[in-house]
DNA sequence: GACTTCCGTTCCGTCATGGAACGGATGGAT
DNA sequence: ATCCATCCGTTCCATGACGGAACGGAAGTC
């Protein structure tokens, strides 16, 4: 797998985001899968339809293949051609992009609304997507969710922490602010910081 | 906003992933914004948790403030200091980063299991997200959605389609390939492609 | 034989990236 | 007063990914 070298690798960071992050936070992969998504499985149709140079094209589709989001399939073999699918693992993504659709939907979108609406044909009706809680299927908030470190859990690396509320919109005054720092329950693992506190160690 | 020139700028092609990907499809805006969402708030803090390059951070801060993700607060007037919080545009970036992390725990968690659990604590219970439908309210597939062009569909830009559904796992023939390839109804706008089918015209 | 389709690879100039050092304003300790 | 630390950047630089364009090669079509 050919990754930036520049970049900082996440893909082994304590923190499912972080590795997420390492797939899926890139713009090219994104797209790639949204096109696959809706069908698109073929080198020249991802390239045509993308804009996306050919190299490059070459370089992502390996990627994600290598990383179990599409596989190659041979769908002739004398000039040997193959087509990229999603896999199940990729075709599960699609959740994610249909979060961020809703999200760019609401926060993105011109005067004119959606430029794409989505139908569920499993209910018949237009929908978005919606993020809710596994347990009471309610919508999450940032503000209701806190993150405590798991089994898989290793403390040799970047940092994670549990989640704190995050703030308000006004301004804090350095005293309070100053308190919200010393309560903040935070690890920090990296060759810089470490700063275990009282969430970890209780 | 400085923005990666050579990148194609997707922001305004007619699909609110490829607009949603231009902010949220970047390796570091997507951890800032999770770093956001667990508490950081002030420039070193980002840079010694993350460990990303302190010229980096303050192009990426500045970015995800002209986007309305975060917010500049200055905490302190006399050396100037301002702390970077989340806006509501950006607090609700954090059930996409759910999502993208319940994927993870799938797909790319160790042996361990997740490193993170998250509680929530509207409920009490650990949980971890679900993409549902807005309307019937069941997880979302793939195959179960079809996109349509919205009252904000402009048709001079990139590509979008009513999606199919993908591709089984296994190949398919040439011919059964081709029809499906016939079928396919899809509208390709670029400089290059303009292939407008049925969908659209109807 | 020429042309087209499909899937790449190679070459190259440009520019974001990330590391490291510098800077400037303030506050605290000695 | 002087040193040191904190906080938030900016500047400089080498590296190498990116994106454009051209090339290639195997097969099918007219």
């Amino acid at each position: 797998m050919l990754v930036d070298v520049r970049r900082v690798d996440t893909s082994d960071w304590p923190c499912t985001i972080a590795r997420s992050a390492a797939v899926l936070g890139d713009h090219w992969n994104l797209l790639l899968v949204r096109q696959a998504c809706l069908g698109t499985r073929r080198f020249d149709d991802f390239q045509r339809e993308l804009g996306i140079g050919r190299n490059i094209l070459t370089r992502r589709l390996n990627q994600l293949v290598d990383e179990g989001i599409m596989q190659r399939v041979e769908y002739q073999s004398h000039p040997p051609r193959s087509e990229y699918r999603l896999t199940q693992q990729g075709r599960e993504v699609y959740p994610i992009l249909a979060a961020m659709a809703a999200w760019g939907d609401r926060w993105l979108s011109g005067p004119d609304g959606t430029p794409l609406v989505l139908h569920h044909t499993a209910c018949d009706h237009d929908m978005h997507a919606v993020v809710v809680c596994s347990e009471c299927d309610e919508p999450i908030d940032v503000r209701e969710i806190r993150a405590q470190p798991g089994p898989g859990y290793r403390a040799d690396h970047e940092p994670s922490a549990t989640v704190r509320r995050p703030s308000d919109d006004r301004p804090t005054t350095v005293q309070s602010e100053q308190r919200a720092r010393d309560e903040q329950l935070t690890v920090h693992h990296l060759n810089i910081t470490t700063r275990i506190t009282s969430a970890v160690r209780a």
